[in-house]
RNA sequence: CGCGGAGUGGAGCAGUCCGGUAGCUCGUCGGGCUCAUAACCCGAAGGUCGGUGGUUCAAAUCCAUCCUCCGCAA
């Protein structure tokens, strides 16, 4: 088929790598402006564009598909693509594109929809403590991620697994998924099912106010808060007075019930009791300073049991 | 020039303001104790203090400059 791909961020590399691989005919990329980014405000280009650029496929970065994006679509049009594959834009498709393939828009979502519709499902499967995720393959529709499902690839989420794990796993289940989808699309062998929005949910997109830890919750809670935020924007919590991140737990079979919530019951190798039991930090970064195992972080610091960390 | 922090034996830190023999907690190696141990005791090795230049009788420390890493903000 011939395809037009729209993507962006590093979830959407597998599947454009896949895309490339197969037998398939990429027309062109599209995918967000560079942006300034990082210190020193650089200005970075999207993994996908890097991707497109090395295998010699046209980019195109519109900042809107929306307003005043007429030559865009004309130039959609003119690329007259079977289908349109989409994988983490980051823009809403108006209908005027979305009627522009034969075999209409296919999105790959990093969830089991109709849970998680939006921005961030990977993070909210993790934070929520849920046991299994995956992707979903959809036709897309005007609305946000409420397409008619084609294919879903289920998945066990880790005790300890970071969101960021998940987010590489998903990408490349993902990627298998897309073929497979436009496989069955193009002989015809797939029914699309409409979603049951009775059993929608929404992933709103993460910010920075929800980063701080409450050890007054219970130590799942706490545990699959620091895996869901990792490794960006990452859970974190103020220690000695200084910003410290929390990038990887587990949690540790101790009653604390008779503890003090958020102090320090194992000064050697961070753990920390909560509203149950306890979690222990393995991989830890304060502010300054380079990301570390929280026993070389402690080493050499004098810490003494006991000692409590800030939250609200 | 967006704001800020850090670079000291293998690891993590102190020492820097107020220049004067390089220290702490670990790890490693050797030995001892113990039924045993991530426990304890004794001993040892291991560092051009990020690089370069300058000031000084003397620089980890003061001045200049460069390199590397990181937090915030986006």
């Amino acid at each position: 088929m011939r395809i037009i791909f729209m993507g962006t961020p590093d979830f959407a590399v597998p599947t454009l790598m896949a895309l490339i691989k197969s037998e398939h005919e990429i027309a062109a990329v599209f995918t967000q402006p560079d942006k300034p980014k990082g210190r020193g405000m650089k200005l970075t280009s999207p993994p996908v564009k890097e991707l497109a650029a090395r295998n010699g496929i046209e980019v195109f970065q519109p900042v809107s598909l929306k307003k005043d994006a007429g030559e865009y679509i004309d130039a959609i049009k003119a690329l007259n693509p079977d289908v349109i594959v989409v994988a983490a834009y980051g823009k809403i498709l108006p209908k005027e594109v979305l009627d522009i393939p034969k075999y209409g828009c296919v999105n790959v979502h990093g969830s089991l929809l109709p849970k998680y519709r939006g921005a961030a499902p990977i993070q909210w499967a993790v934070l929520n403590g849920d046991e299994v995720t995956g992707v979903t393959t959809m036709l897309m529709s005007e609305g946000l991620d409420t397409g008619d499902i084609l294919l879903k690839s289920e998945t066990k989420i880790g005790e300890n697994e970071t969101a960021a794990e998940l987010f590489e796993r998903l990408s490349v289940i993902g990627a298998e998924l897309l073929i497979k989808t436009l496989c069955r699309l193009e002989t015809g062998d797939i029914t699309p099912k409409a979603q049951d929005d009775n059993f929608a949910s929404y992933a709103g997109m993460l910010s920075k106010d929800m980063c701080y830890l409450d050890f007054s919750k219970d130590a799942f809670s706490v545990h699959k808060k620091i895996c869901g935020l990792s490794d960006w924007p990452c859970a974190c919590t103020t220690f000695l007075g200084k910003r410290l991140k929390v990038y990887r737990s587990e949690i540790v079979e101790i009653d604390t019930s008779d503890i003090l919530n958020g102090s320090i019951i194992d000064e050697k190798r961070f753990v920390v009791s909560c509203a149950d039991k306890a979690v222990r930090f393995v991989i830890v970064q304060q502010e300054g300073l380079r990301k570390m195992s929280s026993e070389d972080f402690l080493r050499g610091r004098k810490i003494q049991r006991g000692t409590t960390l800030e939250f609200n």
